[in-house]
DNA sequence: TCATTTGGTACAATCGATTGCACAATCTAT
DNA sequence: ATAGATTGTGCAATCGATTGTACCAAATGA
């Protein structure tokens, strides 16, 4: 009986021939199966110890029908909130023994099909994702549960398909710091506002609507801007709303890069921030600290938000309920203001 | 023959037992084998595509021995070089059918040890790695051809075992900012310097007292100031060098967090920067071409090089060669040049 | 016409781990 | 002492796809 040295991976066969014992006696003994002698247990474990015996997960998921990973879809991985997120969600779930596959839709509808497919293949246990801005239609992951697979949202969630999901508060978010421009004496307080098929820019309009209602300030049309959250449509609306006959004195952005559109613009113009103009943006990314003026934003608590998910997730499969519980987390946000929208001679 | 609905996912004996042919034609239909007629090959097409069948990857990779997932270490996910990285290794490799799984090691090496522990046990094909910055040892990476996986590196490469890598001509980059500076007309120039143990903080160390050797400019010893690369160690050296008899006129730090420190506190004090102190940063942090005024920095091309190192990996595993390729790629860095360290009047 | 090639397909083993069931050996109770 | 319970282990099927080989049939050649 010739050892072979050259093996790439240890099996448990290898380790039951060496013992003279079954293979699947090998397998019970790892898993610390009680059928099998206490004996026979330490001695398996210490050959495999000595060997470094790695099991195969490859095999063990086929035959379980369930691996140990989960699948997690985002618009792009380079986006500070993003990674935030994956970073919450790694340290819960690798603790917990799971693998995170991640796969980048960049926005497009065609790269999230494909995405949901791919990990439908590799069987993950589920697929947690934030829709791309171009998702409407919802066919690619109503079968999800069909497969087994469960499916959760975080930030860009998805009504139609009922899952357990955390989100941001973005209308309470979106109406604190409205509300924070009128308690700083603007009023004529213009919306550069993201696609309104996004449950989270809808939901920022809302709490912009809802602070001027509630503050009595009629909202005219045109300041509702619809823009790309890109530092081009926040210099574009700046452009737009300059040449108006009467000016607004602040803007509220959906998003931080279109507030910084509007700060690089109104520099060339020569409007002072917050003097003629207050901004306030929506994400706190990390440059909003560190630009002058520093940019008042709302903080979306992007790793709370991953490790939230990946708890609910982890809750879902620790029970044996078929019917799995739907919660449903909104988590508050956070307005830290600075610099761009506070103005002592308002 | 009652048909079941209820069943998670289509089989390849699915396809067979309704066209009442065997798995194995199935298997070579879809593989679109030669040895397959035509007619055969269409009729399994079409019934694969009716029932959107998609192939288990779990059990195509337990038979073929191999993967198609790449394995990636790296010390942090939400820090922005890394995830520009993984970015670019996406990029490439998504389209080269391969999906990544992605672990963190916080800088620990235990976690690093555990995470190349879990990449084997998923039989990727190959792990792409960012050393911690505990790593010293690299017993837990010197098996890992053995076990058929290869290995890569990025950034924070490892001498001691050999692999193809990709990371950035640190001494280069670190040079070019110095000169910039001197050609500026900045003589008296500090520099905040990382750990010296930690390669890429050394060779930038060395890169500036290149520029300053072949510019005959004698470097004092205080001037080489060993700081953490975060605010406070900016905004601490500052504080020190102000209170110099004789005080810099520029400062050139190995990262972009201590010259932002370093304006910071500049900005207190009414230094006026580039005017009084010339300041240059490194990495090309996004905050960089945002904040007042603008910093000089070094790219480091973190999505480049993601690209690259996927793709020194595609070469690879293309050949049929068991030896395999290295191949060293050291990226020339690109100096951004921008309104701190450019002044009219010197 | 018989032998041989070629085309098309099926069988069965395989990857490695898991698990229902069978079975032998030992032990307990009557 | 025999029926029944308990303990420890092995056999073989299974997960789904892949692949070497065997096989039958039709086609070709001598």
């Amino acid at each position: 009986m010739q050892e072979n040295h050259s093996k790439t991976h240890i099996t448990i066969h290898d380790i039951a021939r060496e013992l003279n014992i079954s293979a699947s006696t090998v397998s019970r003994a790892l898993q610390n199966n009680p059928r099998i002698s206490i004996h026979t247990r330490t001695t398996v474990r210490e050959l495999a110890q000595k060997y470094n015996y790695q099991p195969n997960v490859l095999a063990s998921s086929l035959r379980k029908g369930q691996g140990n990973t989960v699948g997690v879809i985002i618009p792009r991985i380079n986006r500070n909130f993003f990674s935030n997120v994956i970073g919450g969600m790694e340290e819960v779930l690798s603790d917990a023994g799971y693998n995170l596959m991640i796969c980048q839709t960049y926005e497009k509808f065609n790269k999230e099909v494909a995405a949901v497919q791919t990990l439908i293949n590799a069987r993950v246990n589920a697929i947690i994702m934030s829709l791309s801005m171009e998702t409407r239609s919802t066919e690619h992951i109503r079968h999800l549960k069909n497969k087994n697979i469960r499916l959760l949202f975080f930030d860009r969630t998805c009504e139609q398909v009922p899952s357990s999901s955390v989100t941001t508060d973005d209308e309470q978010g979106a109406f604190l710091a409205v509300k924070h421009l009128i308690d700083n004496g603007y009023r004529k307080i213009v919306h550069i506002a993201g696609a309104d098929h996004i449950n989270i820019y809808r939901n920022r309009k809302n709490g912009y609507l809802r602070a001027m209602r509630e503050n009595g300030i009629d909202v005219r049309k045109e300041w509702i801007m619809h823009r790309g959250m890109v530092l081009e449509g926040g210099k574009e609306a700046f452009q737009t709303f300059s040449s108006w006959d009467e000016r607004p004195d602040a803007v509220f952005c959906a998003g931080d890069y279109a507030a910084l559109g509007i700060i690089s613009a109104a520099r060339q113009k020569s409007v002072r921030i917050p003097e003629d103009l207050g901004v306030v943006g929506f994400s706190n990314e990390p440059f909003t600290e560190f630009i002058e003026p520093s940019l008042t934003s709302v903080d979306q608590k992007g790793e709370e938000m991953g490790r939230i998910v990946a708890g609910q997730f982890l809750k879902q499969s620790g029970e044996n309920t078929p019917d799995e519980i739907i919660e449903t987390r909104i988590l508050k946000p956070e307005l830290l203001i600075r610099a761009s929208s506070v103005c002592k001679t308002k």
